[in-house]
DNA sequence: CCGGTTTATGAACGTTGTTCAAGAAGATTT
DNA sequence: AAATCTTCTTGAACAACGTTCATAAACCGG
């Protein structure tokens, strides 16, 4: 029993690892069963004793990803606690580029991970859904500092909603071919966006309020 | 000669029709090249006379959705041009209220518009790239009386900018299961957003002013 | 070393989009 | 009007995919 987890535990390691590779460099679209087999040296149905199915597999693979991103994001904030609503708004700007450097150098990995859907009606497990959210989480941070009386669920959904923006700038942005030629281009638009957001906290803050009232 | 190609426009729009429906019904993965001919009548390979490969019929699906779509964001704008930054404004959370209503109606044919991949090296055709730049363009308008000094081409980016920000905040939104609950939240969310950045209108002049001036 | 249980295997299955030889239908010529 | 040539339609066949399952190999306690 021992052995055998073991093994499974080192042979979800290796498809992970080659799902992972082949994802990298070539998308979602890459990825074969048959080749993923043969690169980790087992057979196909193999696959299916240690995942569920592919779906599952490629979870897995998005779970790395969003691990890196996480880290990317954490490692662009100020060291310091935010002293001022300029602060904050700073550091929101530096989420939003980060994201945006992590989009442009991952692009395919990152690509991957927002692009797959769950086959028919098999939904999004717990864990994935929680990794995401700890994403969002860290746009909670500087918006306690720019919107000090908000409410902690209107700010949850607040950072969703600013992450959902710059997500769909970053995702237009790089759709086209044209890329290498106008990323700093859209590192201006962005930053700008993001700090025009925060420098209409106000709006924010008496939208949303009036909002929570009303759906109360 | 011209007995066939009307034959073939009369078939174009039954599978065109037909695609639509299964589209509007099921989404993208409820298409089938078989189910198709079938519905309109033909045999599989009589596809394949008519459009080169299904993604130009997807395509086709996805240009009579845009039309809806730029007619939906027409429908919604002021008669009147705009007197102030005031009315501009309003005008775009208009725009973005709308793009929320009609993807919250039509969740499953706007999903398979930028759902939808290219198979592999088929790259998007330019009839289809222009009649999503006709959208991009109903947001230059306020643009022009929000920053009336703002360059034509840096208004044309800072439109498509904001249109994939509404964009990632309407697609984030629907994306989970809790729609309907929280879809007056996510008017406010939205319209909060829009004004926000509508109000820092002089953070984006200032930092797209530089960017530009920079890539010069 | 043996019987029983578990696990790995890859051929086979069911579905895809796409193709293509063959026949039907039209057009053209004599 | 018949014969010939061209053109289009057809659905069986193909290739590639995820997934399954009977079979064989591997393992383990006695």
């Amino acid at each position: 029993m021992a052995r055998q987890s073991d093994h499974h535990a080192v042979l979800r390691e290796r498809l992970i690892d080659a799902a992972e590779r082949t994802i990298a460099a070539n998308g979602l679209a890459g990825l074969r069963a048959r080749d993923l087999a043969r690169e980790a040296g087992c057979a196909v149905g193999t696959i299916y004793n240690v995942f569920e199915h592919l779906d599952e597999l490629i979870l897995c693979v998005g779970s790395r990803t969003l691990a890196m991103l996480d880290a990317a994001l954490e490692a662009g904030r100020l060291g310091r606690p935010y002293g001022s609503t300029e602060d904050a708004a700073d550091d929101l700007v530096r989420l939003a580029l980060a994201y945006l450097e992590f989009a442009a150098r991952h692009t395919v990995r990152w690509r991957a991970l927002f692009e797959h859907r769950m086959s028919e009606e098999r939904q999004l497990p717990q864990w994935f859904v929680d990794q995401q959210h700890q994403l969002f989480a860290q746009v909670e941070r500087p918006l306690v500092t720019l919107l000090p009386d908000l409410d902690p669920d209107a700010r949850r959904i607040l950072a969703r909603t600013l992450f959902s923006a710059v997500h769909g700038i970053v995702a237009l942005g790089l759709e086209e071919k044209l890329v290498s030629l106008l990323l700093p281009d859209l590192r201006s638009q962005l930053a700008a966006t993001v700090r025009a957001i925060a420098s209409g906290r106000d709006q924010l803050r008496h939208q949303i309020a009036s909002s929570l009232r009303s759906s109360q």
